[in-house]
DNA sequence: AATATTGTTCGTATATTTACGAACAATATT
DNA sequence: AATATTGTTCGTAAATATACGAACAATATT
């Protein structure tokens, strides 16, 4: 059996997704990249969970690169991570694709 | 405070990356995608994992409806389950997308 | 009928995820 | 200095996810 190591590519693909993988993560995102608000309370307002749970999702966010937060007293604010989301997307386009043309297997 | 619930669009991208969400189900889809192997057999000799496991990861996928998988004895024959996959890409585009023409957010 | 091949399911252990409220921290307001 | 506002962190509980080998099932081969 030759196995073979994971590539990094597929490492950070993967953790992307996982970041992505859970509807809560998804309103958020989806709500950053509208700018209807930015911030952790407004989204606080809208979003069905305690706040404290919330903070536990935009961390994972943020430790995923998807997004980052800066304080902006007395609130927080938070943006999509341009970069890593430039990254992200070209990740999930080259699979998305890749896949899609791929023959019918029958 | 005006919870929002969650929509079944939001539910079903969150579904869809969290079954990527795991590099050995990253590696999967790319060989299915690449059709450089579609049976079980091949894949078991090539990912690190065992049996076992890979058959785990084989159902999450098909659970996710991501993939499809049919008895050619002796071996099991995957691949992409074509309509969820353009499902999927239409989603994640949707949001890739949206979240990369947000405005900068400073 | 015994054996081999190919995958799945079972049993199990460990780690991670998710959720909540309570407590805390940092600053602003009274 | 007390109070209010805004989020994070802590403690905890329950559910999922991940991994492995052993056992099993279904068919093919000897």
């Amino acid at each position: 059996m030759a196995k073979e190591k994971l590539t990094k590519e597929q490492e950070q693909l993967a953790r992307f997704a996982k970041a992505l993988g859970h509807p809560i993560r998804i309103a958020i995102l989806q709500m950053l990249a509208k700018q209807t608000c930015c911030y952790h309370g407004d989204m606080s307002e809208i979003l069905p969970v305690a706040k404290s749970t919330l903070s536990q999702h935009l961390k994972e966010l943020k430790e995923a690169g998807l997004i980052q937060g800066t304080i902006t007293l007395p609130s927080v604010k938070y943006c999509i991570h341009k970069e890593n989301w430039a990254l992200a997307k070209q990740l999930f386009d080259g699979l998305l694709v890749e896949a899609g043309m791929s023959e019918e297997c029958q």
